[in-house]
DNA sequence: AACGTATTATCGTCATACCATTGCATGGCG
DNA sequence: CGCCATGCAATGGTATGACGATAATACGTT
């Protein structure tokens, strides 16, 4: 998990300050200070503070310190405060809010999607569709096919701001595919569902398609709700750096 | 326009990135050049250079030099970012992004707002609509007040992703009003479409509160598609300053 | 011609010094 | 007694210079 100085430091504090260590408000320590506890230079600290300000984790300012903003502050479609919320604890608010999210997100752009989708983006979501298929019949790991399949639907849609939100949903997605795949039979089952998305889109039709990926959607939240109701909280990602290839 | 010095060099090299000045995956000069050419030190070149990765603008490595990433990895849902291609030049393509955006967003956030409204958001959004109907009696700036009382609901759906695309789709709705309004009547015939759409919040009502709200989305739709038709570009927003207070 | 090595441009990191801003305390004045 | 102004001090902001690390490029060898 080697990388290079900045990088770590930036990671170090955001994920800090996500986790909530430090309090909303609340100052944290001064610079000198972080220096010797991260063990960098100044010059490494500011970098990293700079760059968490233009996250909108944070602002500075002489003497008041550098303080921690509110999360509604935050840039919440930045893939890395997303991985710094998912190593920190998914909290059913989050998940709720990714969740409607999706809700919004995915059944308009299917539809814009259905009506745009070039030669090249319908083979991209077929050759997933194929490895979700293979997975089914010889084993392997389905949920990166999943994924595969329904970012590379939302990149097809044309529109800058519905990709990017693509790459934030990455961590409700991979958190609901991880949910849904351990019931029994879940994969085998949802296959036609996804073929029948793919299919109207490569119908071209957009009423199709918005209908069959509601399905989908439907489905996958009650696994949701079913797993949120019997914990409180649930458990970090395993692999959360795989987060910044979904981008 | 006198800030501070990093965030000055921020917004120049931001600028001029969205603007296109240096062209996808080409290298911007060498810092000490940059030095040079802003009249900064190289620290504060390197922490604004810092920012503008952190907002997905570039990438450096020694060597390589700091290259410009192509425009579908900039954060789009960032303040700065959106407020620097609002400067560059609205074009066709970003207000046609901005509007998909706006028909997925708003009706589905104004569900939730009737849904989750509560005492204060209805009242802020109340003063705003005072403030709309008062102008249109008195005169004064009824963009500003339009602007509140649609992203006083949106803020008031009570997620954290849809409040923050909000302050994306300022730029949009600023713009947007600003050619609604110059429509003879325009502000006097759009007060009672908003008046339903406040109504049915207050009701508490997400059907009747949708359909209303898809009546001025359209009609600012009809507005600004007749400008595009008409012109070939924008031209700059006026006061793209003001963006910031938006947020 | 292909490969390995050396060169070098450029960013990455560190250290130090000084400037600028602002919260806070102190003290004077009403 | 309370309020306002002035000065102090803490903290981030900026500047400068040096050296390390990396990777593209050029060169020389096989």
């Amino acid at each position: 998990m080697i990388k290079n100085v900045h990088g770590n430091t930036v990671d170090h504090i955001g994920e800090a300050i996500v986790a909530g260590r430090y309090g909303v408000g609340a100052s944290i320590p001064p610079e000198p200070v972080l220096c010797l506890e991260l063990g960098v230079s100044r010059t490494v600290v500011r970098e990293a503070v700079k760059s968490l300000i233009a996250k909108g984790l944070m602002t500075t300012g002489p003497k008041v310190g550098t303080r921690v903003l509110p999360p509604e502050h935050w840039n919440w479609f930045d893939p890395d405060v997303i991985m710094w919320q998912s190593k920190a604890g998914l909290t059913p608010e989050f998940l709720r809010d990714l969740q409607d999210l999706r809700r919004v997100v995915e059944p308009a752009a299917i539809r814009l999607t259905a009506e745009r989708a070039t030669a090249k983006d319908i083979a991209d979501v077929e050759e997933a569709y194929a490895g979700m298929k293979r997975v089914v019949e010889g084993g392997g790991d389905y949920v990166t096919f999943d994924l595969r399949f329904h970012q590379g639907l939302l990149r097809a849609c044309g529109n800058r701001m519905l990709v990017q939100m693509s790459k934030a949903l990455g961590a409700l997605l991979r958190t609901s595919f991880e949910i849904s795949t351990r019931r029994k039979d879940g994969p085998r089952n949802s296959l036609p569902l996804h073929r029948e998305v793919l299919d109207a889109v490569i119908a071209h039709d957009p009423d199709r398609a918005e209908k069959a990926i509601r399905v989908l959607i439907d489905g996958a939240r009650n696994d949701i709700e079913e797993v949120l109701a019997s914990r409180r909280r649930l458990p970090r990602l395993n692999e959360p750096a795989r987060m910044l290839k979904m981008a």
